[in-house]
DNA sequence: TCAAAAGTGTTATCCTTACACCCATGT
DNA sequence: ACATGGGTGTAAGGATAACACTTTTGA
């Protein structure tokens, strides 16, 4: 095959200098109708992505040209993620070594220009035992924790053993500990490497031992990452409002926290929250809902962007 | 020349695949005598780096084989900083486009096993403006100061010179505002943007108008945001224990979080702040110490990594 | 005895948490 | 009237910040 690995030269002592392809993958959230969602391409559970060519201008540049291309969907913020390079198809025989860097993207679905090829996933479909909102859900303890315990005891040695179940209490919240949604990545490499999820079982006629949709190649994985970095972001960075439309009530702000964390908010203490950070300010309109009283509609304000970072020290500091 | 961008086929429409070479580089941090401390190679104010080769069996190998072999020293603790696609070479006319994946990592000085060809430097030498130990250096107020305002002032429309201003302020603590310690990957942008930094002028005959050591290619950069990461990090993760021998006096731990975060901290609420934690426990050794009553000896509880993730919600979650 | 560092307490204040309760609207 | 969501108040407990002060060593 002709694009297999073309070793050039020799640029230092001790290592072959190698070429690679560079695949720029998305994760692109909105919220629709209090799920999150995430951007996928045709009805093959992947994610938008492409190789990054030359015409492209700089990583981000080239990102925001696929996911448009493929989904006809213009990005607004944009983070990085992560960029792997031990993927799934590196098992294969290919010489030529592939790395993907990935992105995160906020937007929000009315955005989307034309209708595509593309399609709206809720993540929790990927991901049934991230979304805590309904209380723990059945398969956790019923499915999961069985199974990873199983999966502790396999071990050779004792100390593994303990060392596996420890683990497993951590990312599940077993034992009485309790549930911390921003272990979403940590929850899937364990399971990965238990062996729980179909990604890690390719080749096998098993069948996958866990519910929850996979995804191509390494991009459950992917998508994992964009979710802990979300969920743990929302707590010191004002991001949610890049999904939430220009006017909101404040119940349709914690909603999408809500939807994002995976779990439920206290009301009251949300709203003061926000009110005493200074996020929002009143439009002056008010929402005519369906059931119950009208709500204040409210809007982001910008400029706490430009008020430094918002949160804080930490650190204890002398004098002042 | 031979080693021109070869255009392989189009994978999918709209885009050339192209390959690029990938540069690993690594910030590897240690402390000296209270001063933070990067490992440059030569005498050339370079970050060991190499590029990703075949044989490397993922970016993390890859980048360890090349710093023990540029420096002779292994490394521990190492995390992912970033990926860069658009550096200073990049005005070049190579077609060949190249990336470079930063990471950085934690270790001792006394780890290396022989004296090499790489050296510590504190990287203070490159942002000497970072350093409040001392107070508000000097140069902040008589030298960046005039000159940020200078730039803000250059700029076309009244909008854009407020803008560069509240930006200049925001980043160095202008007009009253708090200085924050981990804005320093935002302070070396905005020197770049302002032409302050002599990266920002390569080729040029002037002087470089800012005094602060500057890096090859855009190591300094690199080393920036390695430095605005750790910073952020060691408010809630115990990786300063990285940096730190396996005993050590309450002092001296406080020193070290000094040194990084180049701020003064409170002792008493310092110590509180880590015993509250449980961070530590006592050895039963004292330190007998140069000027002063002796001080118990501490070394790290490694079970905090055990306990789940340190710090905390942050949500105002629902029941409990 | 003094300087230098170790170490202990105490207080005011703020933030978080958890509860309790009233308000306005549609059916 | 009542269900549904909107919105306010408050009190307990914990964490933080700012001070003041005592203890133990070496020079």
């Amino acid at each position: 095959m002709d694009d297999r690995a073309k070793r050039i030269r020799t640029n230092r002592p001790g290592g072959k200098a190698d070429t690679v392809k560079v695949d720029l993958t998305a994760v692109v959230v909105a919220l629709s109708d209090n799920e999150p969602c995430v951007l996928t391409i045709g009805q093959t559970d992947t994610l938008p992505s492409g190789p990054l060519a030359l015409e492209h201008r700089s990583l981000q540049s080239g990102l925001r040209a696929w996911v448009e291309e493929q989904t006809g969907h213009p990005l607004g913020y944009i983070e990085q993620l992560y960029t792997f390079a031990d993927r799934d198809r590196a098992g294969t025989e290919l010489e030529q070594r592939v790395i993907s860097i990935s992105y995160l993207a906020l937007t929000r679905k009315e955005h989307a220009a034309a209708p595509s090829r593309s399609c709206w996933q809720s993540w929790y479909d990927y991901f049934p035992w991230e979304d805590h909102r309904a209380g723990t859900p059945p398969m956790v303890s019923d499915v999961l924790r069985p199974r990873l315990i199983e999966w502790a005891d396999g071990a050779d040695d004792g100390a593994t053993r303990l060392e596996r179940r420890r683990r497993a209490a951590i990312a599940f919240g077993f034992d009485e500990r309790p549930w911390n949604e921003d272990l979403a990545l940590k929850r899937y490499e364990l399971l990965y490497e238990a062996a729980l999820v179909e990604e890690a079982m390719r080749g096998s006629v098993l069948p996958p031992p866990v519910r929850g949709k996979s995804m191509v190649a390494d991009h459950r994985r992917i998508l994992a990452t964009g979710i802990a970095r979300l969920r743990s972001k929302i707590k010191y960075r004002p991001v949610v409002f890049e999904l939430m439309p220009p006017a909101f009530t404040l119940l349709q702000l914690q909603r999408t926290v809500e939807a994002l964390a995976g779990r439920l908010i206290h009301k009251s203490n949300f709203r003061r929250l926000i009110e005493q950070h200074e996020l929002v300010e009143e439009t002056g309109d008010t929402a005519t809902e369906t059931g119950g009283r009208p709500a204040k509609l409210y809007r982001f304000r910008h400029a706490v962007l430009e008020e430094g970072e918002v949160a804080g020290a930490k650190l204890p500091l002398a004098r002042g």
